[in-house]
This record gives C-alpha cells, structure tokens and sequence, in this order.
DNA sequence: GGGATAGTTAGTGATATAAGTAATAGAGAATAG
DNA sequence: GTATTCTCTACCGACAATATCACTAACTATGGG
C-alpha cells in the first residue's frame, strides 16, 4: 500500500512561509533518489530511522516512504496549517507526525531521552550511520543560521550528531548552498565553507535554476552532476532557487575553539595577504607569525586561498602563540542598559 | 519555531536600500536647471527677507509678557500684536519664513560642495599652499549660489597672500589686487575688509622698506570704502593695534572716534599726550557712518567698559608704541608665555589682606605665573597638595570683611583670566612636559621604572611617535606642493590619493601637539561603546580628528588674537584690563567667522592616520606562558592593535587595548587623559552673545547642541541675528557666572573610599581579573553550550562595565582634585529644545550624586532667619522624604541630629547613617554643614555655600496641567495651594490598587494575584515615563523590573507586567485625562505636519508622482523665542575609507525625509520640555537680577539656603507668567501660520460633487499632457497658483484668481474633517486628492487658574 | 592633430558577515497588489 | 480596493558596521590613419 502524495492542487491552497519552499514534481523526486542511491549507505532499510525536519506538505516525505519504507519515519513539523495539512493527508499513514518545533534544542532531547519517540542507534565514527537519516528543508530566508547552527554541532560532536556521522539531506537557498560549498580562491569562499570543510562531506544534489550553477566550482559541479529542475516543480515558484545537498560528516581533529576564532577573524580581511592580516588576531599577531611561519609563500596567500589544513596549521601555530589574545573576550556588549527608576 | 525571515536578513537589505537610494546620490550633481537662491547653510534659510522687513514685535523683543496676557482664545488670533514675530511679513513671500524645506533640497546640495571647499581652502591657506588655494578659489568662483559671498573667501587667501609675502611692493600688490578682480573673478567686487587688508600690507611693507607712497595709497584705499571708513577699521583681523596707531598717531589720516569702540580706549592710551589733532576733522566725515556701524558687539563691551575706569596716563607712560611691526610670528605659542605681567601686583594685592603668617608665607612662595600653575594636576602623592598649590577657597573664607574679599577676588580673577587662557591653550604641552619629567625620573631609577610609569611610558610612544608625523606631514606638504590641483590626481597611489584629501588639514597642527592628543585621546576612550578591552576604531578616528580641529581652532583664535595685539605690551593691572576687555570682544567676533567645520570624514581620516602611527609605535612589555614549556616568556606587544569583532552578524571594528596597560590605568590616577579644552572654567564665561560666540574663551562651541542638522542651525542664527533670543542668553549667563568650588570635606571622603579600591555605595569596586565558569564538554547539549556562553557574556559585560564605572569616577575625582580650593565656573549650552547642560563633560553639578555632593556654591551666605529651616528640609528630602509637609522634613532632620554629627565627624568609622540617604553623598555634604551650624550660637551667623535643591513635583504633569487649565491634575502635581504635599505616584498605585480590588471581585485571578503589591515604587517610573510618550511594550519591561524580586520566574513576571501595564495605563490616563487630550493633539499635529507636502517643493523631486518624500519637520518657538526644530530625518550613512578600515558616519549635509513616527513621538515631551527650559531660564534671569547664586537641573532649581524663600517666589511668578497665555493656542496659531499653505495627501468620497469636479480637472489635464495625471502635476499647478497670487503685477493676480487647481476647489469647503475619509473605512469609494493641512482643534480649556499655585508651597520644594 | 577605442579608475550599489533571534510580542504604519 | 509585511518599542544629554565585488560613468592612454 504506498502512499498518497499530495498534488500541486491541493498545496497551492496553502499560504507561504517566508520564502519557505519545496519541490512538488514526484518525477524529479525520483531523479534525485537515483542520484543519491541511499539503499549504498543504508543496506538494510528496514532498520532505518528517518526524521524528517519541516517536511511542509510531505511530498518528498511521501515518496521517500513509498520508495524505502523505512522501519521509522517522523516528521516534525510546527506551523499549524502545515501540520494540519499533513495530519489530513497522511492520517492512516504509519508516517509519524509531531508538532514540535525543529528550531528548539529541547524538542530533540524531549523526544530522544524523555518520551523516547524517536531513539536512534549509536554507531561509531568509522562509517556512516546505516540506521538513522536526517532529512530537512531550512529553504526559508531567515533561517539561514539554522543551518549554520546544525554545521557547527557536527563540529562539536552534540545534537543528533552525537549518534556517530548521520548523514542528512538539506534543503536551502541556493545561496547558502553556493557559499557553503565555495571552494578556495573563489568569490564565494568564507568561513562557513571553511566550516563545511572541516567537518562534512558536502554534495550539491538537486539545483532549481540552472542559471545557479555558475556560482559553483565547474570541477565539482562536474562531479556532482546534480539535478536540475526549473522553478515551476517548486512551490511556490516564484522567488528565489532553492538546492538539495547531501552533507555527511567526516572524520577531524583540530582544536575547535581556537580554529573558529582564527578562521573568523582572517576571513573578515579575507582580501588581505597573511603577510599583513595577521595583526587583526591581536596584539603583535603579525611579528609572531612572520617569526614561525616556515614557508613563506604561504604569507603571500590570503585567507580566502587558504585551505582547511592551512587554517588547521594556523590554528596549531596560535594556540602556541605564548601572547595569543582570550578567545573567549571576542564579543561586544551593545546593550547596556542604563536609566533606572 | 523558525522565525520570519525580516528579523534578520530582509532586515539589513532594507536598511541598506534606504542609505543608498538614488535620492543620497542624485544630490551630489544637481540638475543644472536647478535655480535656486542663495542659501548657503551658514546663511539663514530661515527667511533673511522677513526678519529684515519685520519690525521686531510680539515676544521676542519685548521685556516683558504684558503681550502675553490675552487669555481669550477666540480673540486672540485677530490681535494686532500676534505672539509671533514673522506673522507681519507673510505678505510678501507666499511662505516667507520657512525656505529649509524645499528649498534646501536644491540648494543644499551644492552648499556641501561648498562647504568642502571652503574647509579645504582654509586648511590650504593656513598650510601656506597659495597655488592650491588659488585653484580653490577657482573653483568656489564657479559656483552661481555662491558669489555673493565669494569676496570673503577671495580675502582671506589675500590676506594669507600678504602675510605670505611680507615683501610683496604696494603698487604690486594693487596690481595683483586688480588683475584678480578684473580678469579671474570679474563678477566679484572689492568690500572693505579687502581694503583693510591692503592698507594693512602696505603698512607693514613701509615698516621694512619705507615708501613715499604710503600715505597716498592709504588714503586712496580709504576713499575706496565701500561702507564707510569705520567699516575698514573694523576688521580687527587685520589691522593691528599698531597699524592703528600707525594710522591714527602717526599717519594722522584717520581720528579716534572713527575707530571700534572696542580699542578705542587702547589707542587713546598710545596717544602722544597732547589729544590728536585731526579729530573734529575727520568725526564729521564719518558720522553719518556711525548708526550703522553699532554692532552688536560694541554695544556689549561699550557696556562692560563703560563701567570701568580709564587707566591714568601715568600709568601707561612707558608703554612703547608698536613703532616696528616687524616678522609676523610664526610660532604663537612663544607669545603665550609672555603673558606674565601683573602678577607681583596681584600677589602684593594679596599680602595686603588680612591674612594668617601660613596663608602669607604660602603667596609669598606661590608662583603667580599661569604657566606654571595652571591646575594641581601634578600626581604628586596624597598631601603634597599644599606644598604647590594654594586653597583659593580657604583664604577667600578666611578674609574678614567684604571689601577684602572683593579685592581678593578681583586679584584672583585677573590670576585665573590667563590661567584660563594658558588651561584651554597649553594643556597639551603641559601633559607633555609631565611625561618628559616623569621620565626623566624613572630613567634616573632605572629601565624598570620605566615600565612602570605610565607617563614615562606615554613619553616613549610620544617620541616615537614624532618623526613619524613629522614624516606624514612633509609628504603632504611636497605632494601638496606637486600637485597644487586637487583635481589632478593622476599617478598616485591610495595612500597619495587619501593624503591629498587630509593632508592640508594635517600639516595645520603641530605634530607634538597631534601626538599628544591622539595618546590622550585613546586613553580616554579606554572601556567604551561596550568593548570588553579598548574601543570602537569609528569612534576613536573621529574623536582624535574632532580633537586635533578643536586644538587647530583655539589656536586660530589665539593666533589672530596675538598678531593683533601684539605690539601692545601690558605695563599696569588697569591697562591690562583694558587689553583684556578688547580681546575678549575680538575673541568672539574670531570664533564666530570660523564658520567652517571639517567634513566628517577628514577627521575620520586624520584620526586614522594618527592613530595607525601610534598603533606602530606604541609598545609594552608583556609576560606570557609559553603554552608548550610552560615556561614564562617576556616580550614586547603592541599596546594597541586593530581588529574586528561581531554583533548579529555585523562587523564592528575595534581597537583593543593591551591588558598589561589597562591594569597599569586602572592604578592611575588619570588626570592626564582628560580633555583639558573642557574643564569647568577659572573665570566667568564668556557670555553669550550670539549663537555661536560664548562659554569657553578660546575654544568655539555653540548655543544649540544640533544633531548635525543645518535646518536647526538656520533658524537658530536667524533667531540669533534677529536679536529674538536674547532672553535665552540672560538665562543662560546667570547659570554660568554662578561660581562654585569643590567641597573638600566630601573629597576627602570619597578620596578615602576610592584608594580603598572596595565597591562603596554605586562605585564599584576595583577587580582585577574576572572569574568565568567553567566551560561544559564540548558535546553537551547546545542549549547548555549556549546559556555557558550567555553566562560568560553576562559576567564580562559587568566586569566591563564596572570597569568603566570606575574609570568615570577616576575621572570626576581627578577633575575635582585639580579644582580643590578653586573657584571654577561651568559654561552652560542648550540641547535642541532649550534645556541647558554645562559643556564641561565628566564633573557638573548635572552628574551623579558623587558629583553633585562635591560641588558647594564658592560665595557663602550667612542662613538668615529661614536658612537654617530649609538646610534640615534639603537633607530630609535627600533622604527621599520630600512628600511629606515642610515641618515633617524639618522634624525629621530634628530627630536625627546626633545621626548628622556622627555622619559628619565620623563620615567612615562612625555609623554610617548618611550612606542610608537616597542621595548619600549629598547627605553627607549637608550633614557637614548641619553639623557645623550647630555649633553655632547663633545658627543665623552661620555661612553656608550648600545648594539647596527645590523641584518641581513632575514638572511635566505641572506643565500639563497649567496648559489644560485641568483642575483634578493641578491638585495632583500640586499646582493648587495645599497643607500637605500630594504624591502623584502613591496616588497613582492607589488607584491602581482600586481597579484591581474590583477586578478581583470579578473574579480576575491575576488582579487577585496582584492587588497588594501595588506599590509608589512600582508605578513611578511609569507615571514619570508616562509623559515622555513610554509605550505599552516599554512600560511592561519597566513593570516587569520592579516586580521581578516578586515572581521567581522571569515569563510569570512578565505576563503579570502585561495585565498591570494595562491598569496603570488606565489610571494614569483618568487622572491625567487632560494631559492626555494635550498630548493627543500634540501627537496628530505632528502627524500631520510631518506627513504634508509644501507647495513650492521642487516638483521633479517626486519620484514617483503619486508618493513624495514629507520633508516638514515640526517647528515651533518657545516663550523666550527660542526656534525648535525637530532634527528627526531618515538617516544616511555612508562608509569612509580611512587608514585603518572603512568607517560608517552619517552624511551631515544630506537632505533627508523625516521620520514620521519620532517626529509624533517627540513633540509631546520635547513640547514641554521646552517650556520646563523657558521656565527655568526665566527664573535663572530673574534671580541672577535679584543678585542670587543659581544652578539648575532643568527641573530642579538650586540656590543657597537664605535664598531658597526669595527663589520659590521668583520660580512661582515666572511659572505663572508663562502659562498666563494659552500656550497650547498659541502653538496652533504658530502652526497654522507656518504650515499655512502645506497639503496632504487624503481620501475623500468618489460620489462628492468636490471629487467629479478634481476627476474632471485631472481628465482635462491629462488629455493636455498626454499621460495620466500625478499628484506631483497638481503641486505644480497649485505652486503656480500661488505665485501668481502673491505677484506684484495686477495682471498676473487677477490670472492667479481665476485659476482652479485641485486645491483651490477646497478654499470654499469649511468642514474638510466631514469631507475626509478616515483611513480603513468602510467606503471603496475614496480618491486621493491633495487637502489643505489643517491641525485638529485644541482640546477644550478648564477653569484652572494658574496664578494660584503663588499660593502653593508645594509646588516646587 | 583629431577621433576612436581600449584600458583605468573613482564612485556607487549590492551583498555577505555570525549563527540562537539581546531580555520581548503586539500594535500600527508602510507597502504590495 | 484590502491584506500582508515590516517596524518600532520613553525624551534629552549621546557618540556611529564593514569588506569586498560588480558595475558604470568618466577619464586616460594609445596606436593607427
């Protein structure tokens, strides 16, 4: 018995949500499934958990479900329209439905450790884990951070990601997907791509506009091969493109704190030649670095050539650096409120 | 919950979409079309022509308010003698008085050209570079608005050319003079200042090289007058005193009585005893001259010398004439020093009082030399203080009679007159020559000592510093050099690129000087704008920049000042008063033609570029931890270094300030980083004159504190030159000659307190280092990650801010240390609604409690028979009992006395009584007194110098109350005469408590929750806030504040907040119900005025036809005359490439929009506080005429305590005198006036016969045009309807009457508010159409009288 | 010497930045349609 | 013609985002006739 999915009729009924977008077209589903050949990574999929953040209207759930059948499938889903959506198209479903909402931390740790509604398999960091898969669409403008958040929680080894390397499947804008996959020396290229670098394995799956294209690196994209759809299989089709990655993470060791204070403060001069930009890292950056950089061409580079292990090596030689500032200082305080009655 | 994506992202792009909208960058080329008229922005755009053709009238000028008495609304508006100035000349001008608006928009554009230029020209002509210069005037010649004035620019590169080129023939000179009027700049005119200036170089090329045609030429010149004879001579900036006497005693070619009145009296000392001859001779010649000739600032020192006496002859005997003029001086400062005369007689003078054997040996000790003396900011050790200074106060105290102190004073004050000059002149190079000696010491010590000093370190960097600006300053000077056209650009680099631009400006200064201030500077900022360890670079580079300009313009004005004067060598006391009394009126007419500013990023890139070389230079040593061998390394780190950090994402620029230095700050004692152009002042300031002359004598600040906005200053210098605001000037004079000095009983207190280094009462304590938690494992959960690094913020951000904290009371300390036993007075300027703060930052008796408590009145007066009573009511009310009747206050203090006496003589170690105070050290200064008077066996006898303090029981709802005529709100805030005070905020909480009680009956479960913790304290700030326009969301967090210890959980408080917010609001709203209505009114009118059109706008400036930018802000006058204009406007920022990064500053000149919603908001408030401002300017005149010492803050008016009865008398009559008219009608009369041909964009039903006929003209019109009709092609037509109305020609009028616009079809309509459809009704059928603006009616007058709160000892006390 | 064209540059506008939305949420105005 | 989207959030003293790239207009330089 597979399951109904929701036509284009039905889902342009429903109001948007602040540029939150989503492929409707289920033939251009099934290029994308080919082209992911999830079935390589979870050989059993009857043994898979899925869950699956802001599905919207569920199509791509739907057909996913059809297609593997997977031993859990839960949707989280907090906006009301949306989740009564869901619940009349999906009632006798054994898709799972929860009005939570994805943005709160506590939902997780709700549903995981206190209800127990959705407990995956810890598995070790040597290989992907078989046996859970995230899916999800932040494709809304202002949720970008988001993103860079469920980023940043692979580097610190917490949220779902403390279950090993859990593959996931994220939709975004297709700006956040150029800037995150930007490669070195290109235009593009800023600490979130140093980020994905240094803790995933990032592809560029599915693309809505193929005018998009040229803000990624050609090598790659010809590697990828990702799918191109136009923006009529999008709801709603106007606005701007959205793209599907496939981000796993990998295997790291560098010291994280240190690394994200040298890579941010670099990439704000990110035009600038190390062999000057290095005195923004605080006071006399630039003399201590000059004196242990041994490879001095490495100075003429600025931080946007640089690589992840060339950050990873910056990183090394400033948490040595016997004057190096308090990374925790690195904030300013705009709100301070005065005025009393 | 995913959140909408406006917060963050849509959010910026918006922002960023507005400051770069094409409007910004359009205005940088007008269209050449564009013809307007001359209004440059230091020119009134306020109507020139009406204040010229209107007699002065109304208000303004009249002396007292008998014009004011007309209480009857309906009558007034036909009165002959309108409460307003410009309402006489609206004839000829169809808008006559307001051109800011419109008119700005086209002319304002090339104003900022201009004033570019201008600033550039000035910096080209002090730096010597007279072929830049040139190709600037060029330039400047070029610009149509600008000719008219154009000569004065053409003179001052004369006079630079001549003071350039001392050598320069005469006959060459006339020549030069000839060929640039006839050929480069045939439009432009020789005026007399130009003359002026060829008499001066001729004078001066005869003293070196004697001509035969000297006098011809100068008498020739003097035939050349364009304004007469007198008019030359006025130039003071030009002729000197001794090309006076040259041309008066010796040349004989002009009299006495033809020169300025200022230096007559010196010229007439230089004569040769035998009075001049020609005199008759040449008063004849020059008298028709004379009336027109009385400036204004004649007037003022004929006054100020008119009371004083000539010196004998004898006396000035052996004064040389200034026969030789010499070398210009090219170094002024070697002239400060010489300033030195006298001070043998002021110390004789002074060993002629009666004086202890200590107090005469400590004068005969004392240096009376101002340069050497300027203020005890030496960091000697505690104690050391009376080695090198003298407690001025203690031996004025000690003198026994009246007459001895008067001559005291007299003798300190001609001591502090150069004190003055040399403190707001020469305070850079005393800190500088304070590092070098600290230095000097520490080297002898040792490399060590070195390192630990901090002055000897600041040494270091100066000297390192030096060469490097040294350096700068000739590349600006051989690239200016290369390349005299700023145009011409072509190969150079950035950095070329970016010096060709500041260079000039930068090579004005002294490097030394530049050095010193960028290091003070710095140091200044230390801690600010919520950097955990440093400062914003933004900041930084424009206040060194403001920094360096403020310097470069005091030393302008001493520059001038001593080239003027400097063949006058000063003999006696009396002469040299007289010299003084001139300067001083020389001095203001100097700051006033310093018109230019430098454009803000020219200080941005001075400031940079000063601060990148101080960044290179100045070093520390510090200590690390190798974090490998753990071994602990020393090293040498940059003190100050540049970087970024961010705040939601946007990048803020830093600069960061070593650790190891800012330990070393916090142990400093900091005198040496304050400001030390702004002090509080030795002398009395100088008086206000004009808009933009008084305060400080050598540094320029201006009457309003304008917010970058050229409307407000428009129509601030018209006021100004109109003479309409001299009762301001009175107000404001009074508060500044009020002397105070330090109370240094309570210094000592709090000296005590601080070397401590605890936390006592709001100072924080000292800490070193802050202590963080530790940090969670990296994969906790994110929530946790998140509240550890909340955690960590919080804890840095109090660490920081206490830091701050502390170095803001170091700084007050400091200040007050230098002042101790000084007499120091505060010059005082306006914010834009008229309320008056002192201009010396940091230490005024407007700061905290601390700073108040410091400061006592300099004169004592003896209690009286009521002072005593009202010292005990003062301590009762600095206690917080001040709603309780006036012998409660008085018992209190009573039963507390042995309390006073402790707190007085055991302020520390005894029981502390007076830290339990709401204002502790105020308390304790009054304890100090208290306990002193009793003492006394005649508490009458006993001299006090505390301020006593009466305020005004919610000054606004008192103003409220008086405008609504609302008897209920008058009871309240004690308008009304009553036998005990009434206490608006426990009436408040009363009522508040009511509602909840009936709510609760009803079943109202948080009413049931929340009824008996209603309490004054609860409500206050609401209440207070309530007035200032606090909305909903506002008040709630305010509620939520003082309910939070009730409720542990923070969202339950909240919520609470919520549902109380709405009671108070409810009951604020029925007592206030009429302060209520006025502030509606207020709010629509500002509405609407913001949101109208004027007709003569340009109509091209319509974007899109149908949707104009309002560019009306609310502009109204004050009682005293004072022009208000809302500076509220869309900003424009732009970014400024400077050395160190780009900056992000607002674009002074641009013309922006305003913005609706502050402008709606702000009248309200700014309303009355213009009025609490005219009230207390008012009484601050009249008691400084009824001889009493008077300080203010806005709503609290301070005077001794024998005075306090006479000023309660003084501050009721004025309050009445004000509120005797209907000030709310005569605002809407104002309005109307002003606004009287401004449209709005409105609805009105289709179905009206009014809207076919509009439908109709649009449709005839639009077959004419060819396009469909916009909005903006009706303003145009309207505006041609009304010129042609307002012409001279008869034909033309009649045209003008018979045309129908749009808006003409209105003229008949008398009820537009039936005709108007309210936004969102239920009618489809509206059409926009332009109405006639016009402001809803005034609520409704009660019957309250204010002249009986005479009655009311509440009203203020 | 004049005109065309390629190249350069100054100036402006657009966009990205970090990464829990600062503590907060509902009204009122602006704008799109 | 209404509905959605955006913007505030108590007044004053008071005090501020920045780097980089794309694009264009204006200007310079050049090389060929």
């Amino acid at each position: 018995m597979s399951i109904p999915i929701p036509g284009i009729k039905d889902i342009s009924k429903l109001k948007f949500f602040y540029g939150f977008k989503y492929l409707w077209n289920p033939t251009v589903y099934d290029k994308i499934f080919d082209k992911l050949d999830l079935t390589r990574t979870y050989k059993n999929p009857k043994e898979l958990k899925v869950l699956d953040l802001y599905p919207g209207v569920g199509v791509q759930s739907a057909i996913f479900y059809n297609k593997y059948s997977p031993k859990q499938y839960s949707m989280i889903e907090k906006r009301s329209s949306l989740y009564k959506f869901l619940k009349a198209n999906l009632e006798d479903s054994p898709l799972q439905i929860l009005k939570k909402d994805p943005y709160d931390w506590s939902t997780y740790s709700n549903l995981i450790n206190e209800e127990r509604i959705f407990v995956p398999e810890v598995q070790p960091p040597d290989h992907i884990n078989d046996t859970f898969l995230t899916v999800a669409n932040v494709t809304g403008e202002g949720s970008e951070g988001l993103i860079m958040q469920w980023l940043s929680c692979i580097g610190n080894k917490n949220w779902l990601y403390r279950f090993g390397k859990v593959k996931m499947l994220l939709w975004m804008p297709s700006t956040t997907a150029r800037k995150l996959l930007a490669r070195p020396s290109t235009h593009s290229r800023s600490k979130c791509s140093v980020v994905r670098e240094g803790f995933t394995d990032t592809k560029l799956v599915a693309i809505s506009d193929a005018d998009e294209l040229k803000g990624f690196d050609s090598q790659c994209l010809e590697e990828w091969d990702p799918v191109i759809f136009s923006a009529a299989d999008m709801w709603p089709t106007k606005g701007k493109p959205i793209a599907l990655v496939e981000m796993d993470p990998i295997d790291f060791d560098f010291d994280v704190e240190n690394w994200d204070y040298v890579t941010r403060h670099l990439m704000i001069l990110k035009g600038t030649p190390l062999s000057t930009v290095m005195d923004s890292l605080g006071h006399g950056g630039q003399q201590y670095f000059n004196s242990r950089i041994t490879d001095k061409s490495l100075l003429k580079k600025r931080p946007l050539d640089l690589t992840n292990e060339e950050f990873i090596y910056l990183t090394k030689l400033f948490t040595e650096w016997p004057f190096k500032p308090d990374i925790l200082m690195d904030f300013v305080d705009m709100y301070q409120t005065e005025h009393s009655g | 919950m995913l959140r909408p994506a406006y917060k963050s992202l849509v959010k910026t792009s918006l922002l960023q979409r507005r400051l770069i909208s094409s409007k910004g960058s359009k205005l940088y080329k007008p269209s050449p079309d564009s013809t307007g008229t001359i209004l440059m922005s230091e020119e009134p755009l306020v109507a020139a022509s009406s204040s010229t053709t209107s007699p002065p009238s109304g208000i303004i000028d009249t002396n007292d308010f008998s014009l004011f008495n007309n209480n009857n609304r309906k009558n007034s508006s036909s009165n002959s003698s309108t409460p307003y100035q410009w309402k006489n000349s609206s004839d000829l001008d169809f808008d006559p008085f307001n051109k800011s608006h419109a008119s700005a928009i086209t002319t304002m554009t090339r104003t900022r050209d201009v004033m570019q230029l201008w600033s550039l020209l000035e910096a080209c002509l002090q730096s010597n570079l007279m072929k830049r210069a040139f190709s600037i005037l060029e330039s400047l010649y070029l610009v149509p608005e600008h000719k008219q004035r154009f000569i004065e620019d053409y003179n001052m590169y004369l006079n630079a050319f001549s003071r350039n080129e001392p050598n320069f023939p005469i006959l060459k000179m006339n020549e030069k003079l000839t060929n640039d009027l006839e050929t480069n700049f045939k439009d432009i005119n020789y005026n007399d200042k130009t003359l002026a200036i060829m008499i001066h170089h001729s004078l001066r090329f005869h003293a070196s090289a004697s001509s035969m045609l000297l006098k011809p030429t100068i008498s020739a010149y003097f035939k050349m007058s364009v304004n007469g004879i007198r008019e030359i001579l006025s130039n003071l900036d030009i002729l000197t005193i001794s090309d006076l006497n040259l041309l008066v005693n010796d040349l004989r070619v002009i009299s006495l009585s033809q020169l300025p009145s200022s230096v007559k009296p010196i010229l007439e000392s230089l004569a040769p005893s035998s009075s001049p001859v020609n005199n008759n001779q040449n008063e004849d010649g020059s008298k028709n001259l004379e009336a027109e000739n009385n400036s204004k600032n004649e007037k003022n020192l004929d006054a100020s010398l008119g009371s004083m006496k000539t010196p004998s002859l004898e006396s000035l005997r052996d004064v040389p004439l200034g026969g030789s003029t010499g070398v210009l001086p090219k170094d002024a400062e070697k002239l400060i020093a010489v300033d030195t005369i006298g001070m043998r007689v002021i110390r004789h003078t002074l060993l002629g009082l009666s004086l202890t054997p200590e107090q005469k040996e400590q004068i005969s000790r004392f240096k009376f030399d101002a340069n050497e003396n300027v203020l005890n900011m030496k960091p000697t050790k505690d104690g050391d203080d009376s080695d090198t200074s003298i407690n001025f106060f203690e031996i004025y105290n000690s003198l026994p009679s009246l007459k001895e102190k008067k001559a005291f004073e007299s003798a300190l004050n001609t001591f502090n007159q150069d004190r003055q000059k040399v403190l707001e002149n020469r305070a850079t190079e005393a800190a500088r020559e304070r590092w070098k000696h600290d230095f000097e010491e520490a080297k002898a010590r040792g490399d060590i000592s070195i390192e630990k000093n901090l002055n000897a370190k600041l040494w270091k960097w100066y000297n390192n510093m030096l060469p490097l600006v040294q350096e700068e300053i000739n590349h600006c000077k051989s690239l200016s050099l290369e390349r005299p056209s700023p145009s011409d650009k072509k190969h150079l680099n950035k950095v070329e690129t970016n010096r060709l631009d500041y260079g000039p400006y930068l090579t004005l200064i002294d490097p030394g000087k530049m050095c010193v201030i960028t290091i003070l500077e710095l140091l200044k900022l230390n801690s600010t704008g919520g950097v955990i360890e440093g400062m914003r670079t933004a900041r930084a580079v424009i206040s060194v920049g403001k920094a360096i300009e403020m310097e470069f313009r005091s030393e302008q004005v001493l520059k001038s000042e001593s080239q003027t004067f400097r063949d006058v060598n000063k003999k006696s006391p009396e002469f040299k008063k007289l010299v003084q009394n001139a300067k001083s009126v020389f001095r203001s007419s100097q700051i006033e033609q310093s018109k230019i500013l430098w454009p803000q990023n020219i200080r941005a890139k001075i400031g940079s570029v000063l601060i990148s070389m101080l960044i290179h230079v100045a070093k520390v040593f510090v200590q690390g931890v190798d974090p490998i061998t753990k071994a602990k390394v020393h090293g040498e780190a940059p003190a100050f270094a540049h970087g970024y950090q961010y705040h939601n994402g946007s990048k803020l620029g830093v600069l960061k300030i070593h650790k190891t230095l800012i330990r070393q700050l916090n142990g400093e004692r900091l005198i040496a980083s304050v400001q030390p152009q702004l002090l509080p002042m030795l002398v009395e300031p100088k008086p206000w004159v004009n808009w933009r002359s008084g305060g400080y004598h050598y540094t320029q600040s201006t009457l309003l504190r304008t917010k970058d906005s050229p409307e407000q200053v428009a129509y601030l210098k018209a006021a100004s030159d109109n003479g309409d605001i001299d009762r301001v000037y009175d107000g404001l004079n009074v508060l500044g000659d009020t002397p105070w000095t330090v109370n240094r009983k309570v210094f000592d207190v709090v000296s005590q307190v601080w070397n401590r280094g605890e936390s006592f009462l709001d100072i924080p304590s000292a800490q070193e280092e802050m202590v963080l938690p530790l940090a969670p494992p990296r994969n906790s959960d994110p929530s946790i990650l998140r509240a550890w690094k909340l955690q960590v913020k919080t804890i840095a951000n109090k660490f920081s801010s206490d830091r701050s904290n502390r170095c803001d009371t170091n700084y007050k300390l400091e200040i007050a240390r230098a002042f101790l036993g000084e007499k120091l007075y505060f010059p005082h300027n306006l914010d834009f609604r008229g309320r008056a703060y002192p201009l010396s930052p940091h230490f005024n008796h407007l700061g905290n409690d601390m700073s108040r408590g410091l400061l006592i009145f300099w004169h004592g007066k003896k209690l009286g028979p009521s002072g005593l009573k009202w010292l005990k009511i003062h301590l009762s009310n600095l206690f917080g009992f001040d709603k309780l009747r006036l012998e409660d206050r008085v018992a209190f203090t009573e039963s507390h006395l042995n309390d006073v006496k402790d707190s007085a003589e055991n302020p520390l170690s005894g029981e502390r009584w007076w830290t339990t105070a709401d204002k502790p050290w105020q308390a304790l200064a009054t304890c100090f007194e208290l306990n002193e008077v009793m003492k006394m066996d005649n508490p009458e006898e006993f001299i006090s110098h505390q301020p006593v303090h009466q305020d005004g029981t919610c000054n606004g709802l008192q103003h409220y109350a008086a405008l609504g005529g609302d008897v209920e709100g008058a009871t309240q805030v004690n308008l009304v005469p009553n036998d005990k005070p009434q206490d608006v905020y426990a009436h408040v909480a009363r009522l508040v408590q009511k509602r909840l009680e009936i709510a609760a009956e009803k079943g109202d479960e948080n009413a049931k929750i929340l009824k008996d913790k209603i309490t004054r304290k609860v409500v206050k700030q609401t209440v207070m806030t309530n007035v200032y326009g606090v909305t909903y969301v506002g008040a709630t967090f305010q509620i939520a504040k003082q309910l939070s210890p009730i409720f542990d959980d923070r969202k339950e408080s909240l919520d609470y907040s919520k549902y109380l917010t709405k009671h108070v609001f409810g009951a604020i709203r029925e007592l206030f119900h009429s302060a209520h209505l006025i502030q509606d009114w207020l709010g629509e009118s500002a509405k609407r005025i913001s949101k109208s059109i004027r007709l003569d706008v340009d109509e091209k400036s319509f974007k899109n036809g149908n949707k104009p930018d309002f560019m009306s802000s609310v502009i109204w006058t004050t009682p005293l005359g004072l022009p208000i204009v809302q500076p509220y406007r869309e900003e424009s920022k732009k970014q400024v490439e400077t050395n160190l990064q780009t900056v992000f500053i607002s674009d002074p000149f641009a013309v922006n929009p305003v913005n609706a919603r502050r402008q709606k908001a702000g009248l309200p408030p700014n309303f009355i506080h213009s009025l609490d401002a005219s009230h207390m300017l008012l009484s601050a005149a009249e008691c400084g005429k009824q001889g009493l010492d008077f300080a203010s803050v806005h709503d609290s008016y301070w005077t001794h305590a024998s005075d306090v009865d006479t000023m309660n008398v003084v501050l009721r009559e004025q309050f009445i005198k004000l509120h005797e008219i209907d000030l709310v009608l005569r605002l809407k009369e104002e309005f109307d006036q002003r606004y009287k041909n401004y449209v709005k964009i409105g609805k009105i039903k289709r179905s009206t016969d009014l809207a076919q006929k509009i439908v109709k003209i649009r449709k005839d019109l639009s077959k004419k045009l060819g396009r469909s009709t916009t909005l903006a092609d009706e303003i145009y037509f309207e505006k041609k309807r009304q010129e042609l109305l307002n012409s001279q020609l008869v034909e033309d009028r009649k045209v003008g009457e018979k045309m129908v616009t749009t808006v003409s079809l209105f003229e008949d309509v008398n009820d537009l508010d039936a005709l108007e459809l309210e936004n969102g009704g239920d009618e489809h059928s509206g059409s926009s159409v332009l109405l006639p603006l016009r402001l809803p009616e005034i609520p409704p007058k009660g019957d309250f009288d204010v002249t009986v709160l005479r009655g009311s000892q509440y009203f203020f006390s």
